[in-house]
DNA sequence: ATAATGACGTCGG
DNA sequence: TCCGACGCCATTA
């Protein structure tokens, strides 16, 4: 075990601070993996994609883009038909959203 | 203890 | 705009 409380399977703390955020990011709208690590003043992008790595899929993974708009080769057709939708500003030719216009500041 | 590895980010050319 | 070099930092080898 690596920690004392060894309490089940259940995702680390951080992890789950990462996901609740990701959860309220509302429809087409985003927040950049650096966003995510600076809105919870705790760890780093590379940190945040490490947990969307392990469990993105339980939360709306689609929403959590790099600071160019994108998603990795493999996820960008199942992001693409989310982004569209929901409306999301979405660039079909580049393969990214525009954040200029979707990027969400965490405040409700 | 050292090195490689990532759903990353910034910067310079 | 695109791309490579670096910096970053927990995790894994």
């Amino acid at each position: 075990m690596s920690d004392s409380i060894g309490r089940s399977d259940e995702p680390p703390a951080y992890a789950q601070l990462v996901l609740e955020l990701v959860r309220r990011i509302p429809p087409a709208k985003v927040m950049t993996y650096g966003d995510i690590a600076e809105f919870l003043e705790r760890g780093t992008a590379r940190q945040v994609g490490a947990v969307m790595a392990g469990y993105g899929s339980q939360v709306p993974w689609w929403r959590v883009v790099n600071a160019s708009g994108q998603l990795p080769e493999q996820l960008r057709g199942e992001a693409g038909a989310n982004y569209l939708a929901e409306g999301m500003p979405y660039d079909l030719e580049r393969e990214r959203v525009r954040l200029s216009s979707c990027r969400w500041d965490g405040m409700a």
